[in-house]
DNA sequence: ATAACGTACAACCAAATGGTTGTACGTTGT
DNA sequence: ACAACGTACAACCATTTGGTTGTACGTTAT
């Protein structure tokens, strides 16, 4: 694992890990919104909004495109797939522990026919 | 999204934001490892990696058994799965917003036929 | 018995986080 | 022209985070 791709997956769950942002990236994500609309859903300044799509943004988690004054903000679904593919990665891991305890399994039979255990 | 979903969501993606954490985590759910040989593996005091673990288990990416002197610590690769299912509720809403652009897309063409733009 | 080991946790510290208000600046509507 | 709107960002603040050292306590080995 490359030292930018921690990075990545640094800015990727940070961002993640706050219910406000997951919130905003649930409705990027279902259609496009301006900054300041889904400002009025939070019991929080404009100021605090903005700020959590910016983390959003820059975890490449959304993309913003300009229309006017208003900045439309989109999901990208993309970055939520890679999020995805490096938890496979980890079950992957898991996989491997037990494809070990398999062979484990395999090779640990010999000794119940240790000679040095024969009762015959 | 229940409030006690959130708070778990929260504990998760909170304990992924970290590379150590997400280091441990690879290492536990490819098996079982004291705490101590983890904390041999990093460049920080016992008393930190000890403290990451904590963070790990609180949000059940880990458990740990206790035997003898030692807290033996194994990844729940359930629990890993549970994110991953999250991340595709996300991109359930993805896809959501394309059936309705479909939707749009089945609609729209009659507007083609438009009599007031008639020009024939 | 006692030294060494493995764990847990408290106290502390610098840096980052999530919120606030205020300011500046381009865009839109009257 | 000018007021209102939408956005961005700086400065500030309390709390949390990720690290440290030190202490305490049960377990293992000599």
């Amino acid at each position: 694992m490359s030292e930018i791709d921690e990075d990545r997956a640094d800015a990727w769950f940070h961002a993640l890990a706050d219910r406000t942002r997951r919130d905003i990236l649930r409705r990027v994500l279902a259609g496009e919104h301006s900054v300041s609309s889904l400002a009025q859903s939070y019991d929080m300044s404009f100021a605090a909004v903005q700020k959590h799509v910016a983390v959003l943004e820059r975890a490449g988690l959304l993309t913003k495109r300009r229309q006017g004054r208003e900045a439309l903000a989109s999901g990208d679904v993309e970055a939520v797939r890679s999020v995805g593919a490096m938890l496979t990665e980890l079950e992957a891991l898991w996989r491997g522990r037990i494809s070990r305890m398999d062979e484990l399994f395999a090779t640990e039979p010999t000794r119940h026919t240790d000679p040095t255990h024969e009762t015959d």
